[in-house]
DNA sequence: ATCTATATTTCGAGG
DNA sequence: CCTCGAAGTATAGAT
C-alpha cells in the first residue's frame, strides 16, 4: 500500500516542556480575529509540547471551545494564563480554581500514514485511464496552466484533449473549477476543443447536473476496485 | 455588543460517563472514509461525554492525529478499544500500556460567546453602505432568490441595483457565488441590471482577478474602523 | 435527509 | 512569506 502522507509532529531531540493536562475552573476570552468569551466553568485545559494551549469542555467533539496555535508564548501568572501569538492575539485564561494539574512525557510521535485521499486517487487515475472511457491515454498529471494544475490532462479515442478533475466527493465547487479550466483550455489554439470530465468516488446531485448542463461528462470511480487492478506501470521485462 | 452565535456543548441534567483522560501506549486504525495507521506510541486518549474519542500526540496544536465524532459507541476489550459510528466507520486503538486513567466530571458548559465574525461585518455593512460606494443606500439583508439569501442587496447613486457578497476572506469561491446570483438576479426584469460588488477584510489575488474579469467591483473592508463607526441605528429621540 | 455556506477553519505544498 | 487547494474538513442553517 502506497504512503500518501506521513505526518510526523515532531522528531529528534528536543528540550521542551511535555504536556500539559489541567482541570481548572476558568473564564477565558479570545481577542483575535474575533472576540470569543467563556464564561466561568470547569474545562479541561490541554498544553503541547508545541506550545498550543486548547480550552475543551466535555463536548464539542475534538474541538476545543477556545485554543492558540503555535507558535505561541504562555504567559503565566497566579490565576491568569496569557498566550500571545506573533499576530498580537490573545487567550486570557482567569483561573478561579484548579483541580488537577499533571505533566506527562509523551516523546516524539512517529506520525499518521493515511491512505485514500485524493492525490492517492489521482495517481490510480493516471494509471488506469481506461476507467475514464475506451481509449483515453494520458498526456500529463497536474498540466499546468495560468489558473492552476489540471488534474490530469488525457486524450480520448478521437485524439480530443480531455480534462480531468478528481474529487473524493464532487460538488458544485467542482464543477465551477472544472469550468474555469476549460474556459482557458479552449482559448488555447494547440488543444481547443478539450472536453472535460469530473471523475469522483461520489458527485452530489446537483454538482451532476450542472456539470451536464455544461457538457462536462461525470464518472463515478471506485477506489478499491482502482487498488485492486495491477498497474501499468509493470515493467514485464 | 452584539452576540452572534452561543455555542451550548451540551445543557440540563445528564448521566453519561464524565471526561476520561488515559495515558496510553497504543497503536491506532482508523478505517472509514479512508484508511489511517498510527504505529505504537505514547498518546493521549481523550474520551469526552459526548462519546468523541480523539487521539493526541504532544503536537499538532489543538487536532488529534485520529478521532471518532459522536454519535459512536465505544466498546472496551482488554487491550483493545472498538470506536464505530453509525456510517460503519471503525477507530481501532490496541492499547499495550496504560500509564494513567482518570474521570473528572466537568459539567455542563454555559457555552461559547462569539462576536466579529462574518455576520457582524454584514450588520456594519449593512449600516454603513456609503463604504461600497456614494450614494449606496440599502434595500435589504439577506435578500432571497431561489438559490440562496443574498448578502446585501442596494441601490447605488444611479439607482442601480448592486448585489453585495461580504466574506472575511474572498476567495475564487465567493466570487462564483455571486456570479450565480447575479445571473439569476439579471433574470429578473424588474430588477435587471444588477451589478456586484466582493466586500471582505481581505480578498485572495486571483479571486480579486477573476472578479473584475467579470465586471465585479473588489471593495476592501476595514472592519474595526466600521465598527468605531457611529450607528444609523441610533435613534435621537 | 440533503444541500449551502461559514470557519479564529487547519494544514501542507509550492512559488 | 504568501498563495492556493484539500480536508475523515466540521458545523449550523435552510429546504
Amino acid at each position: 500500500m502506497r504512503v500518501i502522507a506521513r505526518i510526523a509532529t515532531h522528531g529528534g531531540p528536543r528540550s521542551v516542556p511535555p504536556m500539559r493536562l489541567v482541570i481548572a475552573r476558568c473564564q477565558v476570552d479570545y481577542l483575535g480575529r474575533l472576540t470569543a468569551h467563556l464564561p466561568m466553568a470547569l474545562r479541561l485545559l490541554l498544553v503541547k509540547a508545541d506550545g498550543s494551549v486548547s480550552v475543551h469542555a466535555d463536548g464539542g467533539a475534538y474541538k476545543p471551545l477556545n485554543w492558540m496555535s503555535p507558535p505561541c508564548t504562555l504567559a503565566e501568572q497566579p490565576g491568569r494564563w496569557t498566550v500571545t501569538n506573533r499576530a498580537g492575539e490573545q487567550l486570557i485564561i482567569e483561573i478561579a480554581e484548579v483541580v488537577h494539574d499533571w505533566r506527562h512525557e509523551l516523546g516524539a510521535d512517529p506520525g499518521l500514514v493515511k491512505d485514500g485521499v485524493e492525490a492517492h486517487l489521482q495517481a490510480l487515475l493516471a494509471e488506469h485511464t481506461a476507467k475514464l472511457g475506451p481509449g483515453f491515454t494520458l498526456i500529463r498529471r497536474e498540466y499546468p496552466t495560468a489558473i492552476g494544475p489540471v488534474d490530469l490532462l488525457c486524450r480520448d479515442a478521437d485524439s480530443v484533449t480531455v480534462a480531468v478533475e478528481i474529487k473524493r466527493r464532487a460538488t458544485i465547487d467542482a464543477v465551477e473549477q472544472l469550468t474555469r479550466y476549460l474556459e482557458l483550455l479552449n482559448r488555447d489554439c494547440l488543444l481547443a476543443p478539450v472536453g472535460g470530465i469530473l471523475a469522483a468516488q461520489s458527485i452530489a446531485p446537483q454538482a451532476r447536473t450542472l456539470a451536464e448542463d455544461r457538457g462536462i461528462r461525470c464518472v463515478v470511480v471506485d477506489y478499491d476496485e482502482l487498488r485492486g487492478m495491477p498497474s501499468n506501470d509493470l515493467r514485464l521485462f
